[in-house]
RNA sequence: GUGAAGGUAGCUCAGCUGGCAGAGCUCCGGGUUGUGGUCCCGGCGGUCGCGGGUUCGAAUCCCGUCCUUCACCCCA
């Protein structure tokens, strides 16, 4: 019998941890709110067709990486591998359409993905995401890209690199596709088998291959910024103009083929080197063949998603947030445990944080738990202060002992913790 | 799914040419009867991941297995 253990590739995250989480979780709801996001929340596990319809049957996630299970009912079930499918689903099945265009969503969440966990890369973990529903005017790209910069440099997130590319449309993808898969059977020879399976099934794909002999392949094949039809190519170039009076550095990178089907024109990524391998710590894209590919009206969209373990990574250390109680609650004997306890409800009933001993401690023992635990104020109560019907209250730092009436204890603490902080 | 390196106390680790399982930190107690943080003393705490094998004897060597980490694949 081996010790219970949080399943591979899960994590807990004790107190400390998750008050840094805490913390970042308000920065990132302030920004969202300055750019006009609302929360979203939608469930932890959908119908398993909406992710093989949405995300697309060729990808690695719904080939290899989804949590799918059967319920009681016989109900087909996966969990949430990501987070643009659902919002989507939920924006047709509320009839979303019938509000201002564009609709603006945030969400934070955990994703599932079945996947050898490594550096950054967990089974279960989790995102930030921004979507944009109802417009393709190039300023949505344009501000989802602003935002999640934004949303870095607020967290700390240092040096990233932001990387775009434009996957065509329906207008102009395929010819290029054809074309690209043209050239790539001329080079077969040199190709892994990897991208030799991929020159059938998603050719684009071979672009990010790391074999020497398909880079040097690769980087004679004919570049889709290069095939794009005049609506796409003016898309983008309106994207990249208003990245750029963001007060971005965009960097054109052919070889940013995002690894789900529903990407349309904007692809980008923001990439770090503090990652170990993994290199992405956001990314997106526009996909307006998504919300009518899962049976709603042709709709574009755009949006992204970030991984809160990958931001943590190449983000600079965060300082813990205090979590000191204003009052620590003292007994000089074992009598005195009883009104110990009153006097704590006492104070949490005015409004205040007390803490006191629940595990036996000496009087000693007591005291050093009140110093660490960072409480500004300890009240200390024995018998000589119970026949009186009185507290003696410390200030911890700054030194100093007063008798006081119990019954005036929490308006004299709230009076000096204001005036002293 | 593939490959490599590791699992010893709650945490960080030492011990590994086979011979009684250790340190630091944390936690609890004590240091002239009711006053914290520093310091000193003491204590709690381990089936050495798990299972098998070799041996008089295994934390140490061998095999298997699980887990962790890193990398491939791919993504956040």
């Amino acid at each position: 019998m081996s010790a219970p253990r949080a399943p591979k590739g899960t994590y807990d995250l004790l107190p400390d941890e998750a008050s840094r989480r805490d913390a970042m979780v308000a920065v990132a709801a302030r920004l969202f709110a300055a750019y006009g996001y609302r929360r979203i929340v939608t469930p932890e596990f959908e119908e398993t067709g909406l992710f093989e319809r949405g995300v697309g049957e060729a990808t690695d996630i719904v080939r290899k990486e989804m949590y799918t299970f059967a319920d009681r009912g016989e109900r087909s079930l996966t969990l949430r591998p990501e987070g643009t499918a659902p919002i989507c689903r939920a924006y047709v099945e509320h009839g979303l359409h019938k509000w201002p265009q564009p609709v603006k969503v945030w969400y934070y969440c955990p994703m599932f993905r079945y996947e050898r966990p490594q550096a950054g890369r967990y089974r279960e973990h989790y995102q930030f995401g921004a979507e944009a529903i109802g417009s393709a005017d190039p300023a949505v790209d344009a501000e989802v890209i602003a935002l999640l910069a934004a949303l870095f440099a607020e967290l700390g997130v240092e040096s990233v690199r932001l990387n775009m590319n434009s996957m065509g449309d329906s207008a102009c993808r395929p010819a290029y596709v054809d074309r690209l898969r043209g050239y790539l059977r001329e080079h077969e020879g040199e190709l892994c088998g990897d991208c030799l399976e991929r020159l059938d099934l998603n050719p684009l794909r071979t672009f990010d291959c790391k074999v020497q002999s398909c880079r040097a392949v690769l980087d004679g094949a004919p570049r889709i910024v290069e095939h794009l039809c005049p609506d796409c190519r003016a898309h983008f170039d309106a994207v990249l103009g208003l990245v750029k009076r963001a007060g971005l550095e965009p960097h054109l990178d052919f070889r940013l083929v995002r690894g789900l089907d529903y990407y349309t024109r904007t692809t980008f990524e923001f990439n770090s080197d503090r990652l170990g391998a993994q290199s992405g710590v956001g990314g997106g894209g526009r996909y307006d063949g998504l919300i009518e590919q899962i049976g709603g009206a042709s709709t574009p969209g755009v949006g992204w998603g970030s991984g809160l373990e990958r931001i943590t990574l190449a983000m600079r250390d965060q300082p813990l947030p205090p979590s000191a109680p204003d009052v620590y609650v003292v007994t000089f004997s074992e009598e005195a445990r009883a009104s110990a306890f009153g006097v704590a409800q006492d104070l949490r009933g005015a409004g205040l944080a007390a803490e006191l001993d629940l595990a036996g401690r000496s009087p000693k023992g007591q005291l050093k738990q009140a110093g660490r635990s960072g409480a500004q104020f300890t009240v200390l109560l024995g018998l000589d202060e119970l026949g009186a019907d009185q507290v003696r209250l410390r200030a911890m730092d700054a030194g100093g002992e007063e008798d006081l009436a119990a019954a005036d204890l929490a308006a004299h603490v709230a009076s000096r913790l204001t005036k002293e902080s």
